[in-house]
DNA sequence: CCTTGACCCTGTAGTCGCTATAGGGTCCAT
DNA sequence: ATGGACCCTATAGCGACTACAGGGTCAAGG
């Protein structure tokens, strides 16, 4: 590979993505195309590696790749305001409070099924029971 | 459609499931295929009814598809020990704790980097800085 | 120079749990 | 007889990957 340019392989490693991931950000036009060697093989220059360290580093936080479209394209117009970055974020992280909550209820609902259960046979189980219309 | 028997609408209006998600569950043996009128309509006894009901609260509560299977299978062997249930309702709340766990890492994460936004530019935008390397 | 093995390429299909569409058939009330 | 609500099958799409199959490329060691 070219100085100063990655094979997929190490833009991988650097990244924490899979090969076939980075191909499929490519396919979906998450990532652009890079240049190719003469061996058809991809070299990925310093640019990539840091829009695809934005995408997983997004990614973690849960962001979907939607969203990191959304934030990507912002990111490019540097002299607009944040206001719209700031509410994606915060469109996300409503989410993740509804998601919670919804965990919390389903947690508490989980909890009283379990603690019901004598260990006798499956014909008096409570949770089959909780489970039946 | 015949006394007593549901024809499929029915049933998804009483177990608050989609007609497709019925035909579903039917397509991958989730659910028996039943009998057929003479119009080859769908036509559902009781034993669907309970069994869709089963199901649908299971989904409710988190479980999937392949753990569904498993309480069905089990709770038709009434005279085992309900261990197996438990086992499989205890190993679902973990999952469900570990998510709990995740997500409120994420909000706080989320949290810190929204509180630093200080409406400027994106060129000073703390969430974009947040996400880049 | 040749081989080996690690890496790379494309294209396609699978995962989970549905959901949606197209293009038809049935049933019942008017 | 007609309209509209319902039903049928078959197939493809969603999101975000992941996993092949069947090849090509490259660098190091013998």
């Amino acid at each position: 590979m070219v100085d100063g340019f990655l094979a997929i392989g190490a833009l991988a490693r650097r990244t924490n993505t899979k090969v076939e991931t980075v191909r499929y950000y490519e396919r979906i036009k998450l990532l652009p195309a890079p240049a190719r060697t003469a061996g058809n093989y991809r070299a990925y220059g310093p640019e990539h590696l840091s829009r695809l360290s934005f995408i997983r580093r997004s990614r973690d936080l849960g962001f979907s790749l939607d969203q990191i479209r959304a934030l990507l394209d912002l990111a490019d117009q540097r002299d607009r305001s944040c206001e719209a970055v700031d509410a994606i974020a915060k469109e996300h992280r409503a989410e993740v409070d509804r998601k919670i909550a919804d965990l919390h209820a389903l947690r508490r609902e989980l909890d009283s099924m379990i603690d019901q259960c004598r260990r006798g046979t499956v014909a008096e189980c409570r949770i089959i029971e909780a489970l039946s219309p």
